[in-house]
DNA sequence: ACTTACCGTAAGTGGATACTTACGGAATCG
DNA sequence: CGATTCCGTAAGTATCCACTTACGGTAAGT
C-alpha cells in the first residue's frame, strides 16, 4: 500500500485500470520523464501490483489483479471490524444509563 | 491515501480499528515516542481518516467511518473498472482468432 | 495555588525518495 | 549490419518526511 501513495504512481496505476500500456506512452501522458515512470513501474512491480510483458522493444505493464482484490479485502475487513467495535461501544453506553 | 503510507502510521490507524483511544495509551504499545504518536495523529486528522474527542486532560482519536467507506468504495470501483477491461480484451483477443 | 498527568507544537536532524540527465542494452526494420 | 525505437539503470540532486528532544499549555487532584 505504501507502493500507492505517491501521486504519480497512482496516477500510473489508474491509467492501467483500463488495460495494458507501455512505458513510454504512460510517460506522454504524465508531466514526467520516461526514466521516472520506469522508476514508478519497477516499484509497483516488486509490490505486486503490477506485471510486466514483453512485447518486441516495448514493455507492456498491466493491473495484477490479485492485488487490488487483497486491498480490496483488507478494507472490507477494516470496514467490518470497525463496525463491530462501533456497535459493542454503542451497547455498552446504553448499558451504562446513557 | 498517503496517509496510510507509512507504516507507524497504518499502525496507529489499526489499533483505532478496536475503539477510541488515547495517544499515550497508543504511544505505549509502539516503538516511538509519545510526540511522534501525536503527529501521525494530526496527519490522519488532517486527511479525514480519524477525529478528534477531549476528554480531561485526554484526547481520545477514533476512526471516521466515512474514510473508511470511501476507501473500500475506491478499490471497489477500482476492481470493477479492472474486471471490465479484463473483460473487454478478452473479446477483443477472441475475435481476432487466439 | 501547587503539583501531576496528558498532550500539542517548535526546532533540528538523518534518511528516504522522486526527479532529472546521461548512458547502455535488446528487438525491429531498412 | 547499421540505424532506429523503446526501454532499464546509474549517478547526482533537491525535497520531503519521520523521528527525537525540549518546551508550553490545559485539566484534574491534593
Amino acid at each position: 500500500m505504501a507502493a500507492l501513495a505517491d501521486p504519480t504512481r497512482r496516477a500510473i496505476f489508474e491509467r492501467l485500470r483500463a488495460g495494458p500500456r507501455a512505458v513510454g506512452e504512460l510517460a506522454s501522458e504524465l508531466p514526467v520523464s520516461r526514466p521516472a515512470v520506469s522508476q514508478h513501474l519497477r516499484v509497483l512491480k516488486e509490490a505486486g501490483l503490477v506485471s510486466e510483458r514483453r512485447n518486441g522493444t516495448r514493455r507492456l505493464y498491466r493491473i495484477e489483479p490479485d492485488a487490488v482484490a487483497a486491498l480490496r479485502a483488507y478494507f472490507d475487513e477494516f470496514w467490518s471490524q470497525a463496525l463491530e467495535a462501533f456497535k459493542a461501544a454503542a451497547e455498552s453506553e446504553e448499558r451504562s444509563s446513557e
